[in-house]
DNA sequence: CTGAAAGCGCTTACAG
DNA sequence: CTGAAAGCGCTTACAG
């Protein structure tokens, strides 16, 4: 089956690859409407369609972008991947999605190739490993945007959701329903992983803020594999919390399933909130309260940022952090 | 920022560019140590990578295929596409994702632009909508395998799960519990959508074989926007049923909510189990019975199926349909 | 208004 | 064991 190229259409219609070239960029300005009309004809007859890898290689864009995220079942990257890919086809850009597992040396295969493929930019959810690779790619003036992690010591332009503000907001949520014993959970702690870090000091300064003395065996960092034994040891402290955040969705997930299992009453026995909404929030019982993230207008901004650098091609002057608003959903939980 | 280039490559270690070729493609059989060892030094000197979208234009491969779904968003196709993006990268290939949104216009721009930029091979949901386009690539031979959807009228491999035998596990599940009143709430149906459309022949088939007579009033099929209404008309029926199973999540979903609303018990009101298992369905109270598939296997399967179909070249004689097994979950709801 | 020629960055027979 | 040349399928000044 061989393919049909550009010489075959110019041979068809009785015209230079040019001329067929001129046509398909629709630059017309100087193109005789006959010339036009045979071009027409022979790209149906042919069922011609061009190939993008020849052009790619000739105009240095692949009208391509990567992906780079921890992992696409998390609800989070599933939703900005969306918003990423409605951008994208608007644009008549394709994404390769591509899941760094948090392993720096995923990460830095995917980079490299996605590089070699040539792609018009990334945007990527730093595992916090690579800051020489992504720091080359900022010399190079390569277009490329962080969400929901900040990487120190490197000049990118990073959209987030304003972390402290949800834990700001779910510490008043509680407090305003008479709960001032308010324990956090979270998974282990790690200074890459932004979301975590931020939303632990966020619940540390409300507390502070509103005169509440910090109990720091309240804290508490944990694997999800041993997650329902801390939340136990929590549970039985001789000055129990009468509340619990939890930093994310994962989280609120052990949090419901050790009160299920423990037959604790929510929020008689403990209120609960979590940050990031789930889809199952509405329909539980109790509904739960929890602090939504944007998301999509957030896949969005990225998007959209990306795109003005692959444009501009000029080097933004300073980098920037974009934050976007959490949304507290009261509902029943607390 | 001036690319380097393999001709860099070759000036910098003083051979050609064919010998610098050679070596990036490990054809050493005849190349002397010292060649080697310049060349590398070379490379590693220059930072030098590989631009393939020369490559390709050459090779005839880019190492990267198309997935098309309905919806990443929905949970289904993010584990396929989990799966499949982990069989690529050990194969070093990459993943372009498209969200057809059920939409044949979005769908056929998705297939010819992938087309257009070469991918190795295609992996979709199909819409139902563009026979003519798929029986085209079909004609020339281009990989391609379906998941999900059946599609008449072309020749090609599909990934499904035994929609049927997914509805017999739950009618069967729900009579060795007592329940015979079994509804089965679905949205609108669409011979496209082959899950739907197996699903209520499945129940209709377990029935019968279980000698139970078939309301069709339990048979509701009904936009999700409309569901609550749909679901109230069902419970107000002279006889309503005392179970009811979910066609998919989203449904199971819609059920979820109308008896929170309506303050019914679970199984005690009415028992309910969902085809397809949901995240939450260990900590529902009552903890949900599923039917669960196996989507990161069948994700393998496709992703596998294409590489062979890739790798092989030659028309596979006869098409295949590949089922797998559902796996019913027995929790609390029924 | 249109065409010949060079070039994008690789690979691949083929010659020596 | 290595290099010169042609070619993959386009685009783009430039000439006429």
């Amino acid at each position: 089956m061989k393919k049909v190229t550009i010489a075959d259409v110019a041979q068809h219609a009785g015209v230079s690859k040019s001329t067929v070239s001129q046509y398909l960029n629709q630059r017309f300005d100087y193109m005789g409407e006959q010339t036009k009309a045979r071009i027409e004809e022979a790209i149906a007859a042919l069922e011609y369609s061009p190939n993008i890898v020849a052009r790619s290689l000739k105009q240095k864009s692949t009208t391509t972008i990567g992906v780079i995220v921890a992992n696409i079942l998390h609800v989070f990257s599933t939703q900005v991947i969306r918003a990423i890919e409605d951008v994208c086809n608007e644009h008549n850009f394709h994404v390769i999605i591509c899941n760094a597992d948090d392993q720096p040396e995923k990460e830095k295969k995917y980079i490299e190739m996605l590089r070699a493929k040539q792609v018009d930019g990334i945007i990527a959810v730093p595992t916090g490993g690579n800051v020489a690779l992504y720091q080359d790619l900022v010399e190079k003036n390569f277009p490329i945007v962080f969400m929901d992690r900040l990487m120190h010591g490197v000049e990118i332009d990073t959209v987030l959701l304003d972390n402290e503000k949800a834990s700001f907001l779910a510490v008043e949520a509680l407090l305003k329903q008479g709960y001032s014993q308010i324990a956090m959970i979270s998974p282990f702690l790690d200074p890459n992983i932004t979301p975590r870090e931020e939303r632990i000091n966020g619940y540390k300064k409300a507390l502070e803020q509103h005169q509440i003395p910090l109990e720091e065996r309240y804290i508490v960092p944990s694997e999800i594999s041993e997650m329902q034994e801390s939340i136990d040891q929590l549970i039985h402290l001789p000055n129990p919390p009468n509340a619990i955040i939890a930093v994310n969705d994962r989280v609120l997930k052990q949090v419901l399933t050790y009160t299920k299992k423990h037959k604790m009453r929510i929020p008689d026995d403990v209120a609960v909130i979590g940050i990031d909404d789930v889809p199952y929030a509405d329909i539980f019982s109790p509904a739960l309260t929890t602090v939504a993230q944007p998301a999509f207008e957030m896949g969005e901004k990225a998007a959209n940022l990306l795109f003005e650098k692959i444009k501009s091609k000029e080097r933004s002057n300073q980098t920037q952090i974009y934050r976007f608003e959490p949304e507290l959903i009261a509902r029943e939980s607390c």
